[in-house]
DNA sequence: ACAAAAGTGTTGAGAGTACACCCATGC
DNA sequence: GCATGGGTGTACTCTCAACACTTTTGT
């Protein structure tokens, strides 16, 4: 049956459907790169962890749902936000039909501290390897996000994000393995890195080292994140 | 005003919003790349250009939303067809609140005729650099998509899809041209796309071709799309 | 014969990759 | 003095980019 495109453009409430967002948030912690879940305190799947989200408000724009949600779980600023896929099969939700419009973010762990929740529900960091058991299909949404991640990385200065303003080279290469999941040869890294020039020497070195030669400190002479004209950061694709 | 995480997890008549589909239909035509438009016969933007799209039902995914949409303009059997983002901005449609989620999807010309449209409205092929006024942000959503096709044509066998079953190469790198909007080199194009091993030469040759030799046919090895691990097919990004 | 597109190789430059040792510090 | 991570250079390979002429056909 055809249907007149236009008969389909006018409003009706027949084929209004509930929107929500739901967020990823990386960061890299104790060297694993971990997603924030918090656990649901309602049906269906009481009890069970799930990525931060809620419904998209009728007065906001979905990006600034995505922003709302997060700020509700992390005291944030500014971060790293976005949109990454929408995932809308019918059956996605058992209360009904629930489109899900999927972000992901970056945050530097100790720049942010979780806020206490105002509810008795816990919100808690998880490896990417070592994830529970997830509410509706938040593990493909996962999923996603850390391929998109992954890809990313690679002709982004995104991972930026997840380091403090000043950090070692060799942190900066951790990060990069730790998300690739791969080990990089340090040299190459360093070679890559310098001769792209977004890293500034801070003329400080890192002082806790412990008992090996103090690193030298930089940081990114771009605070946003820049789309590298190069061919990759670090593995082709 | 911190909100409980399960209260807005709970549905909500209030917070139900009107979901679309809006598809960016691409092919190449007369040298030129081209978008499939629809004229509106209702407000708002009554008699305006708009994109091939409508409501999302309630037992359908997005995905066949799309597909729906498409299959009601064209008489495709089989499209490539791809989300490409998610628009939420609450005025983006003057009806009220309308998110819209964009697809795009390649054909070649030659494979499909446009149904004949039941109604009196019209639906025309625009070359992309000619576009006229269009209704709501339907422009951002064809710029969008033109993005993400020059990017992925790169790295993805994706440009098959615009093209016939068998081709001469110059066919290919015309298509190549035409997206990137720019010359690329005969031999080198040859050259990077033989070693690709994704073309299998028919033995056919173009009957014709004019008066010229005729050129060799070829045709691609993988009928879907195929991500590529090289670094790039033409355009290092 | 001539117009028009098809087809074909080589060379130089730059980027990627592999690889091993000395340095500065805390204990 | 020793354990720990920080810091550095070179040689080989491979891919990319630039570039011009001959071939085959229709008219």
């Amino acid at each position: 049956m055809k249907k007149n495109f236009d008969e389909q453009r006018t409003m009706n409430h027949e084929q209004m459907l509930a929107v929500t967002v739901d967020v990823v948030l990386f960061t890299i912690r104790e060297r694993k790169l971990a997603v924030l879940l918090v656990r649901r305190i309602n049906e269906p799947f009481d009890g069970m962890w799930a990525l931060p989200g809620g419904f998209v408000e009728k007065n906001e724009s979905v990006d600034e749902a995505a922003l709302r949600e997060l700020q509700e779980e992390t005291n944030v600023s500014r971060v790293y936000l976005e949109q990454l896929y929408t995932f809308g099969d019918p059956d996605r939700d058992p209360r009904g039909r629930v489109i899900t419009v999927s972000y992901y973010a970056l945050i530097n762990w100790e720049n942010f501290q979780l806020r206490a929740r105002t509810d008795t529900s816990e919100a808690k960091w998880f490896p990417v390897q070592e994830l529970p058991k997830l509410a509706f299909d938040h593990r493909d949404i996962i999923r996603y996000a850390l391929e998109r991640l992954q890809h990313k990385i690679n002709y982004t200065t995104i991972c930026f994000q997840l380091l403090p303003k000043k950090f070692a080279l060799s942190e900066l290469q951790q990060a990069y393995e730790i998300i690739l999941n791969q080990k990089l040869d340090k040299r190459n890294f360093r070679k890559k890195m310098i001769q792209l020039h977004i890293l500034k020497d801070t003329g400080e070195m890192k002082t806790d080292g412990g008992p090996q030669r103090p690193a030298k400190l930089y940081s990114f002479t771009d605070v946003r994140v820049v789309k590298l004209q190069e061919k990759g950061i670090i593995v082709p694709f």
